[in-house]
DNA sequence: CCAATAGTGTCTCTAAGACAGTATGTT
DNA sequence: AACATACTGTCTTAGAGACACTATTGG
């Protein structure tokens, strides 16, 4: 027992996890095994440990439910803190993003989360707590995020063609783009290494690119 | 007394008080009173009530700290959550910055403050827990909006003319900025309107203008 | 008339966007 | 040969930055 003389709000980090699959961009969501909510799909996360900032906290309960470590890139979204909203006691949630290849996801229903699977963030089911509103400004955030900082390029298998870049960067962002003009940007922005390898598939081969190692995320302006 | 099954941190919102007084860039700091750091300066701020979102939480300590009201833009700036960063007991901060016509501001050493006070914002005494971190963060934060948002023309007293919100904006970006440049800038951004009101000084009368009355601060992008 | 500040317009350069055809593989 | 996908370059446009002179007042 935790005895405290002012009220003390339980501090949560939510993470949202993006990942490209079937065309369509995706959301890992867990159905909930405790009530309150019990059988409905939410956000994955976990309260604050005592040794932890929130950020190792989002990066922890990004290990757990996927088994994914060491993402460079991941944006605080906001923070949550409507006095109700969990019924059971205060709780603020810090939300992140991490965009990850989905394959690579091994998704573990453990511990409070009956059941992990991911959804089509754009259409998901309905969500406990306000977590329709966290994923809603998520979404905005990768997609404000996505032309200055390499967060589609981690969404793929690598090597990658910079057909598959465009495609998945055309899903985190809306709406479609003209081809040159993105090979343009993506290849000035530096981000990529051509690997050599080609793809060979039904015609013409495309040249595959991996992110270049150690690049680093320069400061994020905010216009 | 609180208890609860699981430590809770404290939840507290500093807010970084800009105004511009004597040609500088001005901070609002508070002597504190109490251990832990009693006598040393320290941004405002306070323990989130259980009634209120961390946002309201900083706008209701702005009021009390500075008298203060409506202000429309504040800026969440991270959040500071290092386990160690208060000797006491562990206090999650979420900063936000508020730019504020300094003159306006009736500080008030009250509550748990002993003494307020403005200090140059780049140059600021040593600070009680990491609160030169936060100010460091937070200065960047306005530097990043300043040229997006009408943070600057919020720290003049209105009506002002091109030329005060100029050398104000300097002091915000850090660099000189050119006139004509400018002027160009800030009136396509349709921030502000013709008082037709003059300042009449010891030369050339200057036009004055006053912020748009309900002027939308429309989405930040992220880039 | 001089000093001091207010105010004004153009060129350049860079980045983004629109736009269509050639190259290379598979079947 | 037909087809499907990879790949490429130029023009236009908008916004940012560099740049110097005229206008109006007070003394």
């Amino acid at each position: 027992m935790f005895t405290y003389q002012h009220p003390h709000p339980a501090v949560a980090s939510d993470i949202v996890v993006l990942g490209i699959s079937e065309e369509k961009l995706k959301v890992l969501l867990i159905r909930r095994g405790l009530e309150p909510f019990a059988g409905k799909w939410a956000l994955p996360g976990g309260f604050l440990r005592p040794d932890e900032t929130v950020e190792e906290c989002a990066r922890r309960e990004l290990f757990e439910e996927t088994g994914v470590r060491d993402v460079l890139a991941i944006i605080q979204v906001g923070i949550f803190s409507r006095p109700d909203r969990d019924p059971r006691e205060r709780v603020i949630s810090v939300p992140y993003v991490a965009c990850i290849e989905l394959d690579s996801a091994k998704l573990s229903a453990g511990t409070d989360a009956a059941e992990a699977a991911w959804f089509d963030a754009k259409d998901p089911p309905p969500l406990a707590f306000d977590h329709a509103e966290i994923l809603k400004a998520s979404l905005k955030a990768a997609k404000n995020a996505a032309p200055h900082h390499p967060l589609v390029p981690r969404m793929l298998k690598s090597p990658f063609s910079l057909t598959q870049l465009q495609s998945a960067t055309e899903l985190v962002m809306g709406k479609s783009l003209d081809k040159r003009n993105f090979r343009r940007q993506v290849l000035e922005a530096d981000w990529l290494k051509e690997t050599g390898a080609q793809i060979r598939g039904t015609h013409r081969p495309a040249q595959l690119y991996e992110l270049k190692t150690h690049h680093r995320d320069d400061d994020a302006k905010t216009p």
